[in-house]
DNA sequence: GTCATTTAGGTGTAGATACACCCATTCGTG
DNA sequence: CACGAATGGGTGTATCTACACCTAAATGAC
C-alpha cells in the first residue's frame, strides 16, 4: 500500500485535533439551533456570560480573551456584532490610555436572562443523547485541555 | 444577586458548547504551530486525508462532508485553498452530471506523507502533556459526540 | 414520456478564527 | 526626564463555519 494512504488511514483515526473540531460542529449546530431564537449564537453568548463574570467595572480585552481562551485579535471581531446589537458597549479605561473595557448593557443582561432556558435546552437534549456521566467526563477532561492553553501561554 | 449574574455563572461554569470550542482552539494551535512549514493548517490536512481515504474514484461532496462531519457548504470554501495549492483537484463525476469528485493529486500524496511526522510530533506534544490514557479517553468520548452528530442527520 | 419531487451542489452573506504587523501608552532604568 | 522595553490593542489578510437561497440533474409516479 502506498505511504500516503498508510499516514491518510493513521491521521484520520487518530488525529485529537480534527476529532475536537468535528465534535465542536456538532455541539455548535445543537446549542445555535437552540438559543437562535434570540438572536444570538452559542459563540456570541459566551462572550456575553464571560463580560458579566467581569461585573460593574468591565474587562479589558485582554482579560476577556484569556478568560475565553480565544485570540485577542479573534475577540476583536467576535464583539462587533453584540456591540452593533447594543448589547455591550466598550469605553475607554479610566486607569490607562492604551486599555479598553467591554461593559454589560441592560439590554445585554436581559438577553443572558432570556437565553438561560434555551441554553437549558440545549444542555439537556445533549446530556439526553449521551448520559449524564459521559457528559461530566467530556466536560472535565476539555477542562484539562483548556489550562493546557492556558499553561501555553506563559 | 441579580438574575443574570447567576445566570451567566451557570453559563459559564456549565455549557458543554463553550468549553469544546475553547478546548478545540487549544488544540488547533498545537497542530497548527507543527504542520505549520508544510504551508497546510491542520483543517486542511484533515481535508486532504478525508480525500485520500476515497481513494482513485474520488468522493462526491456530499460523501466528504458527511466524513468530516462538516457543513456541504463549509467543505465547499474550504477546498479552496487547497486546490489552489494543486493538492487536490475537483472534477465532474462520470455517472452523475450533478455531482463533483474530488481527487488527490501526486502534490497532495507528497504533502501527507510530508506532514505526517509533524503531525505526530504534535500528537506526542499533547500526549506528552496529559498522558496518553487521558487522550485515549478523551479521544473515544469525542467519537461519542461525533456519533451523535450523525445521528441527527437522518 | 411528463412533471413534481428529491438529490447534488454552489453563492450571498455574516460571523469566527488567528497570524503578521502596526500604533500608542506605560514602565523601568539611567 | 529621556528613552528603550514591555504592554494593550487594532487592522490587513486569509481561512473556517454555516444558514438561506438558488440552480441543475436524476428519480419516481402516473
Amino acid at each position: 500500500m502506498d505511504n500516503h494512504v498508510r499516514a491518510a488511514r493513521k491521521i484520520a483515526q487518530e488525529c485529537a485535533c480534527s476529532r475536537i473540531r468535528q465534535a465542536s460542529r456538532v455541539l455548535t449546530k445543537i446549542y445555535d439551533t437552540q438559543i437562535r431564537v434570540t438572536g444570538l449564537q452559542e459563540s456570541q453568548l459566551s462572550v456575553l456570560v464571560a463580560v458579566a463574570h467581569f461585573g460593574d467595572n468591565g474587562a479589558t480585552m485582554g482579560d476577556l480573551a484569556r478568560a475565553l481562551v480565544m485570540d485577542r485579535t479573534t475577540l476583536t471581531r467576535n464583539l462587533k456584532p453584540i456591540e452593533k446589537a447594543g448589547l455591550v458597549r466598550v469605553a475607554r479605561s479610566p486607569h490607562d490610555a492604551r486599555a479598553r473595557v467591554v461593559l454589560l448593557s441592560r439590554a445585554g443582561e436581559r438577553t443572558i436572562e432570556a437565553a438561560l432556558p434555551l441554553w437549558e435546552k440545549a444542555q439537556k437534549e445533549f446530556r439526553a443523547a449521551l448520559g449524564a456521566q459521559f457528559v461530566e467526563r467530556l466536560r472535565a477532561d476539555l477542562g484539562g485541555v483548556i489550562a493546557l492553553g492556558h499553561k501555553r501561554e506563559d
